[in-house]
DNA sequence: AAAGGTGAAACTGTCGACAGTCGGCAATTG
DNA sequence: CAATTGCCGACTGTCGACAGTTTCACCTTT
């Protein structure tokens, strides 16, 4: 045996020397210390790797765990009551859709965004939208309509309750629905991805949503242009109303305090033309 | 115990590329300062999941592995000389890359691909070109087109000395600079997963290169226009430049006959509703 | 002979272990 | 006192093993 048990406290990293200026990020410190953020119950079930997939997630986009935090697969593993093996191949699927990024050797990180990659996402967004707008406008069944249709109301049923929360949550679904409408599967399945990006930044920024009631009501023009079949219409509105959104995220993101800048290392593909590479280091401490 | 690293067996070929052991690397010799600039390039990673990942891809872009065939975990790893681990990780990359597909307690399959996913695909491809053409127009560089046009003449080249194969290679590598012309780094990662769909369709009805000059010469317009700064042109052009490719993929495509239908499981975020489905094959790389 | 049942083989999901590597800290040196 | 080197701990990459599940073939039954 002679098995080193590992540090006790469930403390595995340092307190400092995570990216740069993390102390001064609005840390809700209510929690003292830095203590276990976010401490996960143990689970079983199958689907384990969708299960941890899932609670990170959440986890992520509920604040537990921020921006630039390190996660250990082995201190997550044993905070769950299972192997490392599932935990490792739930952040390779949040890699995947963005909310973690994984540096070699050293493990994965909570996504932080800078505000170029926001504008990338956002401009991306567009495109994707403005090309579902176009098929969905040929190609909506009747039925879809009607789906969207009950999604406003039901954004509208949120607004008027206050449920921000699950506001922001509804409102993505009222796209992806519209993904849906085109017909175009990938389409639907890229806007999927985006769209877990997209709500963590939302999440991130805090409250966008000051004014739920306007919020909910801006999807309406989209449906009416849909119903309208008037393709140039529908695409107008659309660029419209993500637009706004951009614009509101961009505020709000410009007054939260820029976090670090674009981590160098992440999200470039791996057979994408090497050039000089520094390991420009984060330059915190 | 035994630790047995490379297996010397590893019959399937393999110089998997490194360029000579012998490294000539310059000697820096005048280096005063404390800089100590030393051109010394980091060292190939010894990276065994991208390795594999590398193998696999190639092995299906190269026909060696066909659409529907069914990947053995255990068995790559024996033939890898490796353990499952690192064949798992890879298989998982490649299904994000869209390469294979993963069924639930069935394994990982060589993925297929119906006429709708083909259309699917190519339309995203559109509106994500286009949308790159949009600010590439704004946002390209003297060096950016420097490149462009460098790539063209590489094209030119391989298509008066026939070499089908790189053309494809490099016609993508173009359309990936495009894309890198914009500046928008997700919409250049995007499209690069994206390319990978579209290299294995390509390869997969054969060759579509029937006039590769002509194929070839097709680039041209494209830089044409982006050095015209001609928003509307080069927007006009991609899409006709791509319909064209997605029209000739549609004939041969329906020529080669159609394989299977959509895997109804495949592709399906996890969120979506899914059901089962059976498929079968079987054989070693 | 076809349909259904049963058992074995095969494969994936999961686990615990090990070793190399990376980052940080401390001792050392100029 | 600052910079450099060496050491130590921690964590990831990788491995072999085990158990549950699925598949496939053969046998039994109608």
């Amino acid at each position: 045996m002679s098995r080193k048990r590992q540090a006790p406290n469930a403390r595995p990293d340092g307190p400092s020397h995570s990216p740069g200026p993390a102390e001064a990020t609005p840390v809700v410190s209510a929690s003292g210390e830095t203590a276990a953020v976010a401490t996960f119950e143990a689970l079983e079930s199958t689907d384990l790797v969708a299960q941890v997939t899932d609670r990170l997630a959440r986890a992520i986009c509920e604040g537990r765990l921020v921006p630039g935090q390190r996660l250990v697969e082995a201190a997550l593993a044993r905070q769950l009551g299972i192997s490392r093996a599932p935990v490792r191949e739930a952040a390779r699927r949040l890699e995947q859709r963005g909310l973690l990024v994984a540096h070699p050797r050293r493990g994965f990180f909570v996504r932080d965004f800078s505000l170029e990659e926001i504008d990338d996402l956002y401009g991306l967004r567009i495109a994707l939208e403005r090309y579902a707008a176009e098929l969905a406008c040929a190609r909506a069944t009747e039925d879809d309509l009607q789906r969207l249709q009950a999604q406003l109301e039901l954004l509208l049923r949120l607004a008027k309750a206050g449920a921000v929360a699950d506001l922001v949550e509804e409102d993505l679904r009222f796209h992806l629905l519209f993904c849906e409408a085109s017909g175009n599967r990938k389409l639907f399945k890229l806007f999927h991805e985006i769209a877990g990006e997209i709500r963590m930044i939302i999440v991130l920024i805090g409250q966008v949503y000051d004014d739920p009631d306007r919020i909910a009501e801006t999807h309406r023009p989209l449906i009416e242009a849909l119903a309208s079949r008037d393709a140039a219409r529908l695409d107008a509105e659309v660029d419209h109303h993500i637009r706004v959104g951009w614009r509101e995220v961009r505020r709000f993101f410009a007054e939260r305090g820029a976090p670090q800048t674009r981590d160098p290392a992440q999200q470039i593909p791996e057979t994408a033309p090497r050039r000089g590479k520094s390991e420009s280091e984060e330059s915190g401490i």
